[in-house]
This record gives structure tokens, C-alpha cells and sequence, in this order.
RNA sequence: GCGCUGGUGCUGGAAUUGGCAGACAGGCAUGGUUGAGGGCCAUGUGCCGCAAGGCGUGUGGGUUCAACUCCCACCCAGCGCACCA
């Protein structure tokens, strides 16, 4: 009846039979508790899966299959991010049409997951690319676009010359576009634009409630980069206003100049006749450079003075005009006052032209002293908080108190506001490609830009042969005269369409609501069922989505809570970012490198069970690891153990006889461990606790002590315990035993505390801090009695010899501490 | 430069959160089984030492009866931010 253990043979059958009974349907009834546990829906590349993938699959897949036997109704599905530039390109690359290699590859993406044993319910498989999903993403479109929070703009914009198409400076960073792509430049063209900034500070407040990796909310609020402060109008001498940003405004005594970034339009007024040559020179220079050579410059600073000047407000002072780079002309005004004794760039600046440094505000214990200095030389920028000195009515104040009573100063007298600024700019969703959803929005000639009508989505992609962009900066659709002539919802007359598609970021800001209901349509999700299933209680993907995909979806989500859409505001409660797996050589898997190892290898190689242990047993699951196949065998050997404990050699025979108290403690223990430690995502010590159980077990049939009532529930419990990490193999023992049903319908076991208390002891003694000796005592023993134990062993007595023991520490069931001195000798 | 995160045998890693460092694996070595190879089984495996014993968790200090764990300084690696006024 036990044959030797073939998972080549047992895992397909069982996978068969999973799909065929429904066992991992959600269904949204009951009265068990839900559990929304999803993957970052992958996109379905033509490499297919490789081993890393399986490092975000398995721990979830660990945790679905944990918290069904925990009694919980669990959700975990998936889906394909299918729309989108790498699909595009990898279906140009191959001179076919993306809609076939895009199936092509999704079909082969769910079989290497049914291969490797994830529990996906496949009834709610989603797919970005098809009509059914993307008609919700064109009304989300809509949503945003009468909320005013979707706009339509001509800017300069990131364009990446490879993938011919804009970016949102989210996608740019660098120079490279988030594809990787170097040489992104600026290109003027008008394009789609989602109002994110409108939502920094909820973005922000929001951080504060989900139970998300640290670094990640970091990223985040990096990214938003809200600081406060306020505007403070400077005036040039023919009376024209320049306001500043500042955070600082209790250093405006301080400013000693004043700078405009190169693009400001005021360079041409302020600029003097004698120096406009310099000037201009100066920006012509500077245009040349692209901002990432201007951004990577962060050391030298390089101006040239306008000879002009402008009013401080709050002094009087004039003071000079330059123009200079590092002078940023799209945040705040592109304008600051340069304040050299408070800020590291203005101080530079000033070093580099040997403009005056003026100190105004004092460091502690500093005082009297800064103003007698005020004129020597100050050797850097002072950028703390401190008391002000040299600044008018507002000397003697603290920086805190100043800035506010500055502030107030300047809203009474109208020369200036208080004010918040935020690093976010609004997210670019035009793409000029094909492959993705197309905007609903057509321009009338009478009634200009009308939004498609909800009823008439969705506005279907058009069959085209020819796809490819052709560097004129507009979308392939723009060559579709029956795609891009319609007419007018509004008044029926002649329209064109917009021929723009939205990035695949859009998919992505709303899939996981969609899961809840994939096949409802009469609107993106059906009320009750994303009521009953949202929010996601977990989350796993990779850390490199901080800020563009985890960003998007929560700033969707914000706005259909405001839509009254959704009871809640964060879409995903817990985030993990699983480590990475590299290839052997330490890189990133990729068959351009040709380092890809697949799990169908791995799996004829040693089966999906030892794949899943030892992915799980690799590493801990945050940490990243270079793949090494080395170590596949020894999880394969766990799984030959453990079904070699199962042969028929005693278990068939065996007539059970007594307890065995050691094994049974050694059950719970392993209950409890495997139970807390999948709680907290110790994967690589649950497979460990697992081995030294079966360890034992396997022990205990090799000395003859298998025939116990205890080895018999051990045998019983064990593939329970197996179920969530190797289910293939854990379902065909449960019924090699004779259960019925399936092993992952039955509830986890519970562990008994007072069985799995040891009942003996082992105490450490330590003499002077070192361990001396260990024995075992009756964990009912008490202190008196250990110490007389200890002082009776040989090892305790050989150290003690010639020594009086001062104190010794007793902690309970652990260690005895003894410490001592040197015993006097006696004095004549 | 700033901010995280980490640094433990030959390798991956463990350590109940201040209580016997090196669990569990991989590798290697020796022996057994086998026609051979693989596989499997047994034993050993932190360093020095014949031993008693000593040393040992990136480095240096500190706290403590007791430190991989806590504190201070530093070194290294990875990630993030980096003219955001």
C-alpha cells in the first residue's frame, strides 16, 4: 500500500481533485470571520514564473491555507496586470498581437502556480486587458474626471524615447524610466493628468492607521514631502511682487540675497542691461543641461548676478538679484532669499560668490557672542533652532515662537501668507501606446471636451494589426480614423476620440476591489460582496511598489470613500514585502541574463512539496537570498523522512501499547511553534520545529517505540501540522490513514500548555558568570534544593574550591548564578 | 551627507526577547550498505589545545551575577532620501 514517495504522482492528482470539489471557493456567507490575504497581481511576462516568484506565492499561499484550517473564510485570488507597456513590447518583440501573447501567458502562469500548489480560487481570476475590467477602469476615469480631479493639460513631460510614450515623474526618476530605459527627456505635449495632490494631506494622515513595513510609509511620505511654511513677498523696484517659500521665516533678517531659478520669467525684468549678455548666457547653459545632470550636480554651485534687487519686506533692505540653478523652477515660487549663515545651499552659494554671511539666529550657549561675530567669518551654516538676534522687533524670540509671530506679521501687514508645500506633483496617466485603456473622453467641435457616457462604456480597444508608435508623440489609435471619429454624446454632432490610453497603473489602483465580485456588471463591484471582503487584510508583494502602485491605489480609494463608494478609506490594513530571491549569481532572474531557474525544473526535479519547504526553510521571509539548489535536497529528504514514517514495517501491525509522555509533550510543542510561528511569518523555523519533530518520530520507529498510543496521534496530527507548507503530500498521508474528506477542511489543532511543559528540568550553574555544570531537576523542585544540587556537583565543587560563594541568583527553571571571591588567606 | 536595516561556524541560518551561542539544514570527513555511481544509514564537524582548560556572535568601550540580545563610539554591507528653500 506505501510505495515509495512520488510526488510526481501524487501532487497533479490532487491539484485535480482541489479544482474539481471547489476547495478553495470563496464563497461570502458563513458566520467564520474573513480573511483577505492577496498577491501583487503579477504582470504575465513570456519568461514565465521563475523560482522567486514562489517566494511571494508560498508564504501566502502558507498563510491562506493556516487561516482555513483556523477557522476563517479566506479570499485569496489572482489575476494578471496585462495591460501595459512590457505586455506591448513583448508582443512586438515577437511580431504578434499582445491579446495572444498575453493569454498565451497568463495560461501558462496559472499553470505553474496549479503546479506549485497555490490555493487560488481560479473562478475569480481577473485580467486588466480584457473589456469586462477595463469598462470599470474607463468609470473610474469618470468618477475622477467629475469629481475635477482628472484634467486635461499641455506641459512639458517625461518621455521616454524607448518605450514612446510619457511618464509620470513617479515612472522618471533619474533619467531612467521605472522600465529601466535610460535617456528620459522633457517633450511638450498635452496629456491626461489625475489630481493626486489634492489628496497629500489625507495620503499622509493615513499612513498613521495601517499596519504597513515602516519604510514603506517612509517612501511615502518622502514622496508626498509636505513641508510648512509660508510665502513672503519680496518687491523689485518697479513694485512688482515675488513671493518666497520659505520654512524658515524666522531667518528672513538674514537674507543677504536673493535667487531666481534660471526658467523664473522674472530674469527678464530684473535682469540690468550691463549684465543681460552674462544672464543669458548663463540660462542658455543651464537649459542644456537636463535636470538629471543638474540634479546629480549637488556639489558646485554656479550663478551669475541679474543686477537687479528686490525689498526684503520685513527689513527694507535691498538686496541683489541672481539667477542660479540650483534654484528649483516647479517647486515652490522658483524663487528663495538666499540666507547663507542658516541654509547649507544659500551658504555655499554665497562661499562660491563671497556674498555677506549674516547670523540672526543664535545656537544655545552661543548669545551675545553671534552678534559681536556678526561680520568675521562664520565657518558653515547654522541650520538648528535657536534664539534670534539682529531681526528687528522680533530679536530675543525663539525660532518657534518667531515663526509664528513672523508669520502673523506678515498675513496683518498683507506681505505674505502662511503656507504648505508638498514635493507630489499630480500623476500623468496619458500614455501615447496602444496596448492599455482607452480614455473616455471625445472633443466635440461645439461642446469641446465631453466625457463618454457611463451607459455607452466600455469604449472598447479597436482591433489593430499595426501598433506600433511611430515617434510622432501621438497614440497608434491616432491612426484609426473609425476609432477616432465619432460623435457627440451631448449634441450628436461630428466628435474626434481621445486617442490616449491610461498607464497600467490605472488597472491596478482598483483590482483588489474587483476580486470581491470579478463577474458583477452592473458596476466595478457588487456593494455587498466588497462590504463583506474588504479591506484586505493582507498584502504581499515586493518592496520595490512603495510609492507608485501603493501610492495610486490608496489615493483611488480615498476617493471613492469620498464618493461614498467605500465604508473605508485604506485600502490594504497589513503590508509585507517578502525578500528577494536573486539568481545563484546574486542578480536578479531574467532570461535576457540567463539565470533564470523555473519552478517546473524544480518541481520534476523534486516536487512542488520540497520546493515549497525549502523556500520557506531558505531564508527568513524578509530577507533577501541568492538562490543555491544545494540545499532543494535536503527538504526533498524531510519529505522522504517524514513518509518513511508511514511505511508499513510497524504501523500495520503494530497493536498500540502504552503512552509515551516525551513524544506527546514533543507533539504539543511542535503544535504550539508551528501554530505561532506561521502567526508570524517565521516560515524558516516552522520547517525546522517540523524537522525536529519528525527527527524524533523517526527516532522513536527505529529504536521500536512506534507502536504508542502516542506515536499513533502523532502520526495522525502530523499531516495536519504539513497541510499549509507541503499540502500535496499531507492530503495523500491523511488519506493513506483512512480519513475522509480532505486534510485542509479539518481545524487546526490546539496545543495543550500543561502537556507541553517539560517536567524535567535542565539548570545551568554558572560560577563567576560562567556555565560550570547542567543537570536535570523536577520542574517542581525548588531553589534550596537546586542550590544543594549544584554545590554537590563535582564541576560546581571543582571551581568553587578555595573560593566563598558572596551571592548567588537563582532564576527559575533556568539558571543557578553563583558568585564569589576569593577566600583570604589568614594573616599571621 | 542624512535615515533605516543588517553583520553569528565552510554555507543558509537558530537562540523562548538579558539566562547553556551555533537549533534545523546544506557542505565536508570517516565508516557502513552497493558490482560501480547515485541514493540511503551511522558517526564527527566553531577556533586553539594531547588534556585540563582557554577563546569565540564586525571593532573598541560600558552596564549586569549573566550580553548575539541593552547603552556609547566606530568600521563594513545593503536599501531609501539627497540642492524641495
Amino acid at each position: 500500500m506505501f510505495r515509495n514517495y512520488n510526488p510526481n504522482e501524487i501532487e497533479p492528482r490532487w491539484q485535480q481533485v482541489w479544482e474539481e470539489t471547489g476547495l478553495h471557493r470563496a464563497v461570502e456567507s458563513g458566520e467564520k470571520p474573513k480573511f483577505y490575504c492577496l498577491d501583487f497581481f503579477p504582470y504575465p511576462s513570456g519568461d514565465g514564473l521563475h523560482v522567486g516568484h514562489c517566494r511571494n506565492y508560498v508564504p501566502t499561499d502558507v498563510i491562506s491555507r493556516f487561516k482555513r484550517m483556523r477557522g476563517f473564510n479566506v479570499l485569496h485570488p489572482m489575476g494578471w496586470d496585462s495591460f501595459g507597456e512590457p505586455a506591448e513590447q513583448f508582443a512586438i518583440a515577437n511580431g504578434v498581437h499582445p491579446r495572444l501573447t498575453t493569454d498565451q501567458n497568463t495560461a501558462n502562469f496559472r499553470r505553474q502556480m496549479i503546479l506549485i500548489g497555490c490555493s487560488y480560487d481560479w473562478s475569480r481570476e481577473i485580467d486588466s486587458s480584457s473589456p469586462e475590467f477595463y469598462r470599470w477602469t474607463q468609470w473610474f476615469f469618470l468618477m475622477l474626471y467629475k469629481r475635477g480631479l482628472a484634467y486635461h493639460d499641455a506641459n512639458w513631460q517625461w518621455w521616454c524615447p524607448t518605450c514612446q510614450t510619457t511618464l509620470s515623474s513617479h515612472e522618471a526618476v533619474g533619467g531612467e524610466c521605472w522600465r529601466g530605459h535610460t535617456g528620459v527627456t522633457r517633450r511638450e505635449i498635452p496629456a491626461w493628468y489625475f489630481r493626486i495632490t489634492a489628496y497629500a494631506d489625507p495620503l499622509l494622515d493615513g499612513l498613521d492607521q495601517i499596519d504597513w513595513p515602516e519604510r514603506i510609509k517612509t517612501m511615502q511620505r518622502n514622496w508626498i514631502g509636505r513641508s510648512e511654511g509660508c510665502e513672503i513677498d519680496f518687491r523689485t523696484e518697479a513694485g512688482e511682487v515675488v513671493p518666497v517659500f520659505t520654512t524658515r521665516p524666522d531667518t528672513v533678517y538674514g537674507a543677504t540675497f536673493f535667487v531666481l531659478a534660471p526658467e523664473h520669467p522674472l530674469v527678464e525684468r530684473v535682469t540690468s542691461e550691463d549684465q543681460r549678455a552674462q544672464v543669458e548666457a548663463y540660462i542658455a547653459a543651464a537649459a542644456r543641461l537636463s535636470e538629471i545632470d543638474r540634479l546629480s550636480e549637488s556639489h558646485e554651485k554656479t550663478g551669475v548676478f541679474t543686477g537687479g534687487f528686490v525689498v526684503n519686506p520685513l527689513n527694507g533692505e535691498r538686496v541683489p538679484v541672481w539667477v542660479a540653478d540650483y534654484v528649483l523652477p516647479a517647486y515652490g515660487t522658483g524663487a528663495v532669499m538666499g540666507v547663507p549663515a542658516h541654509d547649507e545651499r544659500d551658504f555655499g552659494f554665497a562661499r562660491a560668490y563671497g556674498l555677506p554671511v549674516r547670523r540672526v539666529v543664535a545656537g544655545p550657549g552661543e548669545g551675545q557672542q553671534v552678534e559681536r561675530d556678526q561680520e568675521s567669518a562664520v565657518e558653515a551654516a547654522y541650520t538648528g533652532e535657536g534664539v534670534l538676534v539682529s531681526s528687528g522687533p522680533f530679536s530675543g524670540l525663539s525660532s518657534i515662537e518667531a515663526i509664528e509671530r513672523i508669520c502673523d506679521h506678515l498675513e496683518e501687514h498683507s506681505l505674505g501668507r502662511r503656507k504648505v508645500q508638498y514635493r507630489m506633483r499630480d500623476w500623468l496617466i496619458s500614455r501615447q501606446r496602444y496596448w492599455g485603456t482607452p480614455i473616455p473622453i471625445v472633443y466635440c467641435e461645439k461642446c469641446g471636451e465631453v466625457p463618454v457616457p457611463e451607459e455607452q462604456l466600455p469604449v472598447l480597444l479597436p482591433e489593430m494589426a499595426d501598433f506600433q508608435p511611430d515617434g510622432s508623440g501621438r497614440s497608434p489609435l491616432a491612426r484609426l480614423a473609425e476609432f477616432v471619429n465619432t460623435t457627440c454624446p451631448d449634441c450628436g454632432g461630428p466628435a474626434r476620440r481621445e486617442t490616449d490610453t491610461m498607464g497600467g497603473f490605472a488597472c491596478s489602483s482598483w483590482y483588489f476591489l474587483r476580486f470581491t465580485s470579478p463577474h458583477y456588471d452592473q458596476g466595478p463591484f457588487e456593494p455587498q460582496a466588497m462590504r463583506y471582503w474588504m479591506p484586505v487584510d493582507l498584502y504581499v508583494g515586493g518592496a520595490e511598489h512603495a510609492v507608485l502602485h501603493l501610492l495610486y491605489s490608496r489615493f483611488w480609494t480615498h476617493v471613492m470613500a469620498d464618493a461614498g463608494l467605500l465604508p473605508f478609506r485604506e485600502p490594504f490594513t497589513r503590508l509585507l514585502n517578502q525578500g528577494q530571491l536573486l539568481a545563484p549569481d546574486g542578480l536578479r532572474m531574467s532570461k535576457s541574463r540567463g539565470n533564470v531557474i523555473t519552478p517546473d525544473s524544480m518541481v520534476a526535479a523534486y516536487g512542488a512539496d520540497a520546493l515549497r519547504v525549502y523556500e520557506l526553510f531558505m531564508a527568513p521571509f524578509d530577507q533577501d537570498v541568492s538562490w543555491s539548489e544545494e540545499g532543494i535536497n535536503g527538504a526533498r529528504r524531510f519529505l522522504n523522512r517524514v513518509w518513511g514514517l508511514y511505511s508499513a514495517a510497524d504501523s500495520e501491525k503494530a497493536t498500540v501499547v502504552g503512552e509515551d509522555r516525551d513524544l506527546a509533550r514533543a507533539l504539543h510543542k511542535t503544535i504550539r511553534r508551528v501554530s505561532e510561528r506561521i502567526e508570524a511569518f517565521r516560515f524558516n523555523t516552522v520547517i525546522s520545529a517540523l524537522m525536529e519533530f519528525v527527527n524524533l518520530l523517526a527516532e522513536r520507529k527505529r529504536s521500536g517505540g512506534g507502536r504508542t498510543a502516542s506515536f499513533k496521534q502523532a502520526l495522525d496530527t502530523l499531516p495536519v501540522l504539513l497541510a499549509p507548507v507541503a499540502p500535496h503530500i499531507a492530503e495523500e498521508l491523511w488519506h493513506q490513514l483512512g480519513h475522509p474528506g480532505s486534510v485542509h477542511l479539518q481545524t487546526w489543532p490546539a496545543w495543550d500548555a500543561a502537556l507541553a511543559q517539560e517536567d524535567i528540568l535542565q539548570i545551568a550553574v554558572q560560577v563567576d558568570g560562567k556555565v560550570r555544570a547542567v543537570f536535570g531537576i523536577d520542574s517542581d523542585v525548588g531553589e534550596e534544593q537546586v542550590k544543594e544540587q549544584a554545590l554537590a556537583h563535582p564541576k560546581v565543587q571543582q571551581h568553587l574550591a578555595g573560593r566563598e560563594v558572596v551571592q548567588a541568583i537563582y532564576v527559575p527553571r533556568k539558571v543557578l548564578s553563583f558568585v564569589t571571591r576569593q577566600v583570604e588567606p589568614i594573616a599571621e
